[in-house]
DNA sequence: TTGAAAGCGCTACCAC
DNA sequence: GTGGTAGCGCTTTCAA
């Protein structure tokens, strides 16, 4: 079933079967019932391929995120979706992992179906910057980053203010008491390095700068964080305030504590970055500086949007993180 | 850039251009070579509308789900993606939401745009069986269903196996001693009604079944399990084992176990369903029925992708849940 | 207000 | 082995 057996059976020709359809143009109103009764009859829709092949637009757009699994970019991806869905959009996934040069192949398939803007989910995909053979292929269409930056004329950003995020979570530990404040995180993501940087400048901002404020490597995950604390234990390392870069890295670090026999928030004091149901699973609960992803997903899409509407993006924005204090703060 | 300009700077005509980009039909080799160098020169890529429009397919497929926030769902959803993209497929995602009737709308839109197959994830989905008003419009592709069934041509399913899990669960809490079992689930879902038939079916088998064996009603979340734990508690009620339809549930109900001064797994044993990171978070660990997330999006993936090639399905599959022993059983 | 026809970029068939 | 051409199902322009 195509336009033309709906023009047949209306008794008009296509061109305005297609005027009805699009409510473009005007159309004798006893012609349009007709129309629109046969329309009806068959639940008619147009397809979308052939009408893409004229106007250019499939009405998709793509996410790129290394993994949906993790809740941060999970929570992203939906806020997304559901934006975009709102507006007749349809949202496709791509879970490139953590190769960046994994992109490419996503880049191809994506480019060949038109998707009209794409949304990359993570600060990862700021390393793009280094693979100008990938984003030459990004062209044709507007980048909305999450998180993330490059400086071509087709991408846009919605970054997160880890520095003033940083601020509050130190802030909160001094008032606690807190001197020997370390940070953890895994330095070889663009997340980790900005957050160093953030840790380093609060505490000079804060005044609170010594020898036992130490930047540490840690993997993410529950046994990274375990290990690291290890480690320091071991080490010697005197602490009494711990930062983490993701949630369910400080809950493994919350294990090692406790199993050292340190009590939380008594002898330890812990914050983890993010805003995932695990820092409620947890015991104690769990301190956050929240990353909204949510809002973040929000923005994006209607970043995003206003630029495929035409709209003149309004620079790059900020989200500014909250922190949520729960017990393992006190 | 589209063929006719391939095929003019080559030299050649287009039915040859079309010929060496989809290695069809024979070509003269030093042609081919010409042609292949203008095709990298330029790195072209074809356009998957012209070629859909042509074809039929648009190598796309969807995903529903209600909310992929649900670690659950993502993890089926990102292994879908994962077998299809190796295979040079996209993947759409559609958060329907809990209103069944909400998925009409993403229906119309992914059948104009003709994408060639659907897995609906999900035990919510079998609903869809009381409105043939939508699986009417959803005749054109092949649906596969995670958790769900549905009694038409085009509908396939993989389905998990409660009843074993069930069995496998109470097994586990009778070897612990415990007679005194409840099942905490939301009776409103599909999946939480087919756990109650489970779950009565095995306390038959086991022969452990007494007036101490209640099923009772509890919505999904921390709170809602909490609120569960505390009535039975309140309502004098006796029991010494818990199975819960989900791991936030359970740890809710941890939670309130704890609070009213039992101990766990001393007083209380506690089970949940589900294969997420939140049995790890909690303390103490969360002994689960692993429902096999990503085994059934693998297996599901692969279910219609065999569909699509035309291979015969080979009826309803079946995936084993597995228990996986924690801190919470003792 | 309506219809005829061109054209979007490709595949596939049929001649040569 | 190669090229011409008819569609695929629409939108849009131009004439009537």
């Amino acid at each position: 079933m195509n336009i033309y057996d709906i023009a047949a059976e209306a008794g008009v020709s296509i061109s305005t079967v297609s005027r009805v359809m699009n409510h473009k143009g005007n159309v004798n109103p006893e012609m349009k019932k007709r129309i629109e009764e046969v329309l009806n009859k068959y639940d008619y829709k147009p397809s979308a391929i052939a009408r893409g092949m004229v106007s250019k637009t499939m009405k998709t757009i793509a996410v790129l995120a290394t993994d949906i699994r993790i809740p941060q970019f999970a929570g992203q991806v939906y806020t997304v979706e559901q934006e975009f869905s709102r507006e007749g959009y349809n949202v496709m996934v791509c879970n490139t992992g953590e190769n960046i040069e994994d992109c490419a192949k996503y880049i191809n398939t994506l480019s060949q179906k038109q998707v009209d803007g794409i949304v990359a989910i993570g600060s990862i995909f700021s390393r793009l910057t280094d693979h100008p053979e990938i984003t030459s292929k990004m062209r044709w269409s507007p980048v909305v980053m999450a998180n993330g930056k490059i400086d071509l004329p087709n991408f846009y950003s919605v970054l997160l203010n880890e520095q003033a995020g940083m601020m509050a979570g130190i802030r909160l530990l001094a008032e606690k008491g807190r001197k020997r404040i370390c940070l953890l995180c895994d330095l070889e993501t663009n997340f980790g390095a900005r957050l160093k940087a953030g840790f380093l400048n609060a505490l000079k901002d804060l005044k609170i700068d010594g020898k036992d404020n130490q930047v540490l490597a840690c993997k993410n995950g529950m046994e990274a964080g375990a290990q690291a604390v290890r480690r320091m234990i071991d080490g010697g390392c005197l602490f009494d305030g711990l930062i983490f870069d993701g949630e369910i890295t400080a809950i493994g670090g919350m294990k090692a504590l406790r199993k050292a026999g340190l009590r939380i928030p008594e002898d330890v004091a812990v914050i983890g970055w993010g805003d995932s149901i695990s820092a409620l699973t947890c015991q104690p609960e769990l301190t956050t500086v929240d990353v909204k992803a949510e809002q973040m997903g929000t923005m994006c899409a209607r970043l995003l949007y206003g630029i495929l509407e035409n709209r003149v993006p309004q620079g790059t924005m900020m989200i500014e993180p909250e922190i949520v204090v729960r017990g393992s703060t006190g």
